[in-house]
DNA sequence: TTGTAGGCGTTATCAG
DNA sequence: CTGATAACGCCTACAA
């Protein structure tokens, strides 16, 4: 005798209703095996468990979200979602939150403080369990705001309060090892190109270069210092200048990685050779600084680490206990780019 | 009597009902001019602004899931969130979608068709209204049958079927064009540096230098093509096995720019200097490209764009219409890594 | 044109 | 331990 197809996909979705009736059990005792939420006995449990499989059951997360107020979903704001820098951090996050069943929701501010109030909002209305923001450039007050209602990650700032929880990196000790390197090797006249004034960080980065340069007593020379923004143009820009102003320098230290790629093509394109003629430092350590030609000495940012950090902060935060993540610290990358003066 | 669950101070959430009762009309009328669902007099229409204007209402996109169907959320399978390539789609996307008030849900494959078919099944547990899969590895087969349940918009195939719609790239004409400029700056031995076989794209990059070989009366030297995977090591191994074979080529063509800077930088290692001593071109253009040393030509893929084309067309879809857009063709980018032989 | 009532799939509360 | 039952916030027939 033939046997009817044991399909999930009959008609209509596979609720949770449907399995407490084959389970012969109310929706009430599945939904409690589901969330943990209650001790059932080991009878109906077992039996439910079968219903599920045979259904192939799964929770719908939208109707979750609506009745219990949880949407197993993690709000990420982050600058731009294809920046160099950030791409690793976003796939930390994801990786680390998907292991705990949650989902990212990723968007963008470009660097907007309206447009990320904007994007919080859009996560809020779509009731995200939890924040993620990364260097936002909102107010420490707006975000206090905020945390009152749902807990937040931030990084690049020092922020403290209830349901707020920082993760900073420490940018000083980073610019003061990449300009102590290039101390270390011989190097007296050391150019800089800065960020962002904008970005705490960027300063942090700057203050490092000019204790180092104090520390090894060597006076500060302005000249030596170019402004940028982080963006590659601008340290190409900045390199032109720093080498049309005629004032001598055997190292360049760069921000950040983006700019030092710049400051790499400006040099090359005015036949100056990298070590030989100039040093080159940047700061981040991008994917692409291994392959850089020459490959590039840096600063080390742990960004997929600090994506799953956040992630891991965040998820602690829910389940009620104080994050303990702390971030790595800088580590200098020695690579082809600084060579003894 | 019952205790509400979630305490309702009047400071609670702004629902679809508070606005009602503050217009005076019932919620479904405000639901309708929400919806554009049917006509409302001019007159309640009025008063129903204003109440949402003075309650800042914004909809629950969840409640709205839930009894709708619809989430106004377009899940996005891509294969790494932090693919240099891809980045730029994926801000496309968001750009596009955002302005119809829809969100992108980023999912991240891994090449992995185990992978992507448990994405896909994350993303239609959580509702979302259409599907753009970036190069999925998943079978026709698959697809067509989700595309059953959602519309789907793929990029990196031909194929065609009820709510499914492709959009694809000229990959064999980008592969001609590339070797065809080698071809005519004097260039008879050129090496190619091949993209993973699993990829139709890199297998139509391939077919494309064979035939602009062929075209331009070259014969084919299987001596030098070099096999790589799209990923920078690759490119710089098989860059170093076609220097170590000791068969002399004066043009390299590697299937991605990735690959290329791998080649760039074993180049440079072996004092070989781009383009004097070799031309090298890539393929893609990513954002880098324009900023290497030296800056690379390549052929040029409309990433940003191709995300915008794909948002729209799963936008036509959902709005009934049969999405029409087309791909730009490929664009040859001369910049400073291809010279006369 | 407008309102009423009944879901959508799950969770929380309360009474057994 | 378990099962009704009432939300959650919105949409959509069905009436009026």
């Amino acid at each position: 005798m033939k046997t009817k197809r044991a399909d999930s996909n009959k008609s209509g979705p596979v609720t949770l209703a449907r399995v407490a009736k084959l389970a012969g059990v109310s929706p009430s005792t599945v939904s409690r095996i589901l969330n943990g939420t209650a001790v059932v006995s080991e009878e109906k449990r077992k039996s439910i468990d079968e219903a599920i499989a045979k259904l192939g059951f799964i929770p719908n997360p939208v109707a979750r979200g609506l009745a219990g107020g949880r949407t197993l979903s993690i709000g990420v704001v982050t600058q731009a979602i294809d920046s160099p820098f950030y791409g690793p951090a976003l796939r930390g996050i994801e990786d680390e939150l998907d292991s705990a069943g949650y989902s990212p929701l990723f968007v963008s501010a470009h660097w907007d403080p309206v447009s990320e109030a904007r994007c919080i909002d859009v996560l809020r209305s779509r009731r995200v369990d939890g924040l993620i923001v990364l260097n936002g450039s909102l107010s420490d007050q707006a975000l206090k705001a905020t945390a009152k209602h749902l807990p937040i990650v931030v990084t690049g700032r020092a922020i403290k309060g209830p349901g707020l929880f920082a993760l900073n990196f420490d940018n000083y000790t980073g610019g003061l090892l990449a300009t102590e390197h290039l101390v270390a090797l011989g190097h007296r006249r050391i150019a800089f190109i800065t960020g962002d004034a904008a970005h705490p960080d960027a300063n942090e980065r700057f203050r490092g270069y000019t204790d180092a340069l104090k520390k090894a007593g060597i006076a500060f020379d302005p000249q030596l210092v170019m402004p940028g923004d982080y963006q590659v143009i601008t340290g190409q820009q900045a390199t032109e200048k720093l080498l049309s102003s005629r004032r001598k320098f055997t190292a360049l230290f760069a921000a950040n990685d983006q700019m030092a790629y710049g400051a790499a093509l400006c040099l090359h394109r005015k036949g100056l050779r990298i070590p030989q003629d100039v040093s080159l430092i940047g700061f981040d350590d991008l994917s692409h600084s291994l392959y850089a030609a020459p490959p590039l000495s840096t600063i080390h940012q742990p960004a997929y680490e600090l994506g799953r950090l956040t992630a891991s902060s965040i998820l602690q935060m829910l389940a009620g206990n104080k994050p303990t993540s702390v971030m790595p610290g800088p580590e200098l990358i020695v690579r082809d780019s600084t060579a003894k003066a």
